[in-house]
DNA sequence: ATGGTTGCAGCGCAA
């Protein structure tokens, strides 16, 4: 049984010690890492190497930045959607313990209908065609990340609020419904079709975590391979209680290839 | 509540 984790941690280096004691607690065997805002050369890498992970990095300086970190060997490693020219590292892709894993961190879009929305849609539509090739190659598949897309009006904890806002516009919604209709499955949904007020991303501000005040934004979504094999998918939120917290809960689902 | 908080770099910007 293979565990796989996707999380955004908001900074690896203010981050590190709640992923190192997470990783001590009950270690992944595949971890998909956003906004590590941090370059390669400075990635805390012996300290992770110490706990028998294998690390693939895409990293830059401030914003951004993805990494892989797997028990297994990491092979076949590529760092950007191929044919998209985009000089902000959001994208790791790598073949490891008989599956192959991205891990990818979705452009937030600030606000629907300005320059760094049309940013997101363009990085979506590249990841579409992207994925497409991946889907012929028949392999259980791994696209691990944070979206910053909530599906529907069920993964918001407001939805009269937050109705056409960014993360919950049609058009961005209507970009992941076509990547997951390419064939994907989104674990979390599929292993809790019917579970409400079931959130990745609080805000820092204003108690959102206290009152759940979330939503759903990071996702697993599995090729037919994958999604055959899964046994498990939650959300643990046991990670956005501690001080310092990241504003991502990890999403962790197990599959047995 | 065009507010609120966090991380970064170095006090404005992205989220």
């Amino acid at each position: 049984m293979a565990k796989i984790a996707t999380w955004n941690v908001n900074s690896i280096r203010t981050r590190l010690p709640h992923l190192l004691s997470w990783l001590k607690e009950s270690p992944p065997d595949v971890v998909l890492l956003q906004e590590t805002k941090v370059m390669d050369d400075q990635f805390p890498r012996d300290e992770i190497e110490t706990l028998n992970y294998n690390i693939a990095l895409y990293g830059q300086k401030t914003y951004n930045g993805v990494a892989i970190l797997s028990k297994f060997p990491l092979e076949d490693v590529t760092t950007g959607i191929p044919g998209f020219e985009d000089e902000q590292a959001r994208y790791i892709e790598a073949v490891t313990g008989g599956m192959r894993v991205a891990s990818i961190y979705v452009p937030n879009g600030t606000e629907v209908g300005s320059d760094k929305f049309a940013y997101k849609l363009d990085f979506l539509k590249h990841l579409y065609t992207h994925i497409q090739t991946l889907l012929t190659y028949d392999e259980a598949l791994i696209l691990g990340g944070d979206y910053n897309i909530t599906p529907s009006d069920e993964d918001v904890y407001d939805p009269k609020e937050w109705h056409e806002k960014i993360l919950c516009s049609t058009e961005e919604r209507n970009a992941l419904r076509s990547i997951i209709y390419l064939g994907l499955t989104d674990a979390l949904k599929a292993m809790h079709p019917d579970k409400k007020e079931f959130y990745t991303w609080w805000d820092y501000r204003a108690g959102a975590f206290q009152n759940n005040f979330g939503l759903r934004i990071d996702h697993l979504l599995l090729s037919p391979q994958a999604a055959d094999c899964l046994k498990s998918c939650e959300v643990d939120r046991a990670m956005r209680t501690l001080e310092k917290a990241s504003d991502h809960a990890p999403v962790i689902c197990e599959i047995d290839l």
